[in-house]
DNA sequence: AGCTTTATGTAGCAGGCGCTACAATAGCCT
DNA sequence: AGGCTATTGTAGCGCCTGCTACATAAAGCT
C-alpha cells in the first residue's frame, strides 16, 4: 500500500475518525479502514484495543489543549461573566463540536467506572481550570474560588447545550455578579 | 415462567437492570434474562430495541421525578447557594448514583444526535428547572435568571463530580453571591 | 364448538466483535 | 550472503448482536 505506517503516523488518522464517529462505538475494523490498515495491524501496534484507546486519549488531550491555546486571546478578560461568555462563544464554534461529542462519551465512561477515562478527563479539567485561573481578572477578590465557579458554570452550560437547552445557562448569566 | 408478563410488568424489571448496568451497552438477551423472559418476547412487546429504549426512558424519567419529590424538603430554601448545596448533598447519596450513570449515557447519546435521548433529556432538565424555581427564595431579585444560574451550576458540579473533580465546584461556591 | 387474536417458546440467520495462529515478506546487522 | 527481527497479510475462531421463521398454546368472541 502506502509504505510504512508506524504507531505515530496511525494515531492522527485514528483520532480523526474517532472525532467524527465517536469513541464508545468505535471498533477495530472501521478504525483500521479509516487509517488504511487492518485490525490485525492495530492490535500489533497497540497491543489491544484498550492500548489503542489510551494512545488516542493522550493524543486527543494534546490536540484539545493546542486548539484551546490557539483559539483564545492571550490577555486577561474583563470579568468572571466575560470569561464564561468568551469560552462559551468560542467552544460553540463548529470546529469544537466533535470534541464535545467525544467528551460526553468520555464522561459517560467515567460514570461507568472506566479508570482510563477518569484519568484523562480529570487531567483535562485540571488543564482547563489552570487556563481559566490564568485568564481571570488579576484583581479578583478570590481568584481560586472564582476560577472554580467559572469552570463549573462553563461545564454546566456545555452539558445543557448538549441536551438542547443552551438557552438556560445563557439566561442564567444575568444573575451572576459581574 | 411466572405466568403473564405484560409490557407494564416488564418495564420496571428492565429499568432496574438498566440502572445497574447502563443503557448504552444494554443488549436484548441480558435484559431478557434480568426480566425473566426471552429476547424474542422483548421484541414482541416493544416492537424493536428502539421501542424498548423509548419505553424505558419514559419510565425512568417518571421514576426520577418521583425520587426528586420524595427526597427533597417541601419548603423554600434560604439562598441560591443553599439551594445548590442541598441539591448536591441529596443527589450525592448512593441511591442516586445509578441515575447519574444513566444520565451521562443519555447526554452522550444526545451529543451523538439521538433524537429520543434529546427529547427525554430536555424534558428532565425542564422539570428540574421548574423544581428549582419553586424552591428558590421568594424574595430573589430575579427568580427566573437565578433558577437558571443555579441549575447550570448544579449540572456543572455533577459533571465534575462524575470525572472525579467534585472538589472543584465545592471550592467555587464561596465565590458565588449568597 | 370453532375461529381469531394474543402471547410464548425454540432455532437459527447474517453479521460484527476483539483477538489469534500461521505464514510470508522486508529490512537491517554481521 | 546469511540470519534475525520487525512488520504485514490471510483466515478464522468463538462469541455476541438485533431480529425473524415457525410452531404452539392460551384466551376471548360469536
Amino acid at each position: 500500500m502506502s509504505g510504512k505506517l508506524s504507531r505515530e503516523t496511525l494515531v492522527p488518522l485514528l483520532a480523526a475518525h474517532v472525532l467524527e464517529h465517536g469513541l464508545n462505538h468505535a471498533s477495530l475494523r472501521p478504525l483500521a479502514k479509516a487509517a488504511g490498515t487492518s485490525d490485525r495491524m492495530l492490535i500489533y501496534h497497540f497491543g489491544s484495543k484498550d492500548g489503542l484507546v489510551a494512545a488516542l486519549l493522550e493524543y486527543l488531550a494534546e490536540m484539545f489543549a493546542a486548539a484551546l491555546d490557539t483559539a483564545f486571546p492571550a490577555g486577561r478578560v474583563a470579568s468572571r461573566r466575560d470569561c464564561i461568555e468568551q469560552v462559551l462563544a468560542i467552544t460553540a464554534q463548529p470546529a469544537f463540536q466533535p470534541f464535545f461529542r467525544l467528551w460526553w462519551d468520555i464522561v459517560a465512561g467515567c460514570a461507568a467506572g472506566n479508570r482510563a477515562y477518569l484519568d484523562a478527563a480529570g487531567a483535562i479539567m485540571d488543564l482547563l481550570l489552570g487556563w481559566i485561573e490564568a485568564h481571570l481578572p488579576a484583581d479578583d477578590p478570590d481568584p481560586a474560588a472564582a476560577a472554580r465557579l467559572v469552570l463549573t458554570q462553563i461545564e454546566g452550560a456545555q452539558m445543557l447545550q448538549a441536551v438542547g437547552r443552551g438557552d438556560i445557562p445563557q439566561a442564567g448569566l444575568s444573575a451572576l455578579q459581574s
